[in-house]
DNA sequence: GGCAACATGGAGAGAGTCTCCGTATTGCCA
DNA sequence: TGGCAATACGGAGACTCTCTCCATGTTGCC
């Protein structure tokens, strides 16, 4: 099972040179016209025909994957980095949040193929996702620990919640007011804090 | 520009049939197989060709207008209903909000075109868009004038975030737990509301 | 009943995804 | 360096979906 077992051919240099320049005229196919744009059209600009790009790449998703997999080794970075700098736990977390949201804003269209991810399993995506969760939940933990962050609340559910804003912004949202409008609506809620029941009731339902 | 100008023929009665029938059969395909299924299928299944589907309804949007038409009024009934009974401005905003919420998880995959539609405004489905933005402001501001919502939340922030959980619920979701974990996020954020900074600023960004 | 206006349906153009296989290129060994 | 087996390539083409066009069939009106 392993990538270099002794005795077979090494891997064709034109194979190699195929798939790099492939992934970089998607990278670029991506980021001008979001992720729905032809893989035919990505394959001819690449100079290369459909067969090459689908042997290497059998689908939206598996191109998607090994395309996001340079700019999951920088969050990942930048997830060690935060750990280490950023002490107060509410910080660290929203700090997180951010990173992430950026992230899954790499391209236009992005959240839909994670979210599908999130919940199918069967994708080269997941794995991904999965992580993102975990981390999510490392910072949600601290900074619950810490106070700053309710109780109720899960990794899967901030993951989500940053996904489905990154969403809302979408393509054409530019022009619109409503850039992090909704981040903060994420973290604070609309409701005002105080209430006027129970002290610290965590959630009755007002119907 | 009326639709009976005097000395015009009356409306075909096939039409009339034809246009009701697809209307029946497109609520429950999209019901079965949420709204990106072929609208070829549709027309076969239907009994009529597709020129005919197309002529009624010149594309996905179109069809899909039509067809939200009745549900449409069925919210603005469930509006009056909130806005006469429910005295309490708080417990009103959120019945108006689930009620959306569940208007906009009709089909599947509804989320995205209006989405679509709240900031391209070509669609038929932005005058609808348009429509909830503004009955959210209604009770939006009667929560805020009373105190029970965040002054710096607008209409279209509330509707766009009631889209994007809709959005994340998606379609193979119901499997996993968090069905209205978004919606109590959106209520009250993440963020534990006592601070140990200012009393009530409004918010201070951390980085 | 007959005609003009109208609506129908299905063939087909065009775009996109993905597969298959004859051909070209490459790595290895002598 | 030459030759061969393994490997990768390209592009024709099958399939699906959207949407159009016009010969044909149906309807409303007089």
């Amino acid at each position: 099972m392993g990538e270099a077992a002794a005795g077979e051919r090494r891997q064709r240099t034109d194979k190699q040179r195929n798939r790099t320049h492939i992934l970089e005229v998607a990278e670029q196919f991506f980021t001008e016209q979001g992720i729905t744009g032809s893989l035919d059209a990505i394959a001819k600009r690449a100079g290369v025909g459909p067969g090459t790009l689908y042997r290497h790449f059998p689908n939206r998703e598996a191109l998607l994957a090994a395309l996001l997999q340079a700019r999951d080794e920088e969050l990942e970075a930048r997830r060690v980095a935060i750990q280490r700098e950023v002490t107060d736990s509410r910080a660290a977390l929203t700090q997180w949040l951010q990173a992430m949201g950026e992230w899954v804003s790499a391209f236009d269209g992005l959240p839909d193929p994670l979210r599908a991810a999130l919940t199918e399993g069967t994708s080269p995506l997941a794995l991904t996702c999965q992580g993102f969760v975990t981390t999510t939940e490392d910072f949600l933990r601290a900074a619950q620990r810490d106070g700053y962050a309710n109780p109720g609340v899960r990794g899967r559910d901030l993951f989500l919640s940053t996904l489905a804003t990154a969403w809302a912004r979408g393509a054409a949202m530019a022009d619109e007011s409503s850039p992090d409008a909704l981040v903060s609506l994420m973290r604070t809620g609309w409701e005002t804090p105080s209430s006027d029941e129970g002290p610290s009731a965590p959630q009755a339902r007002v119907n």
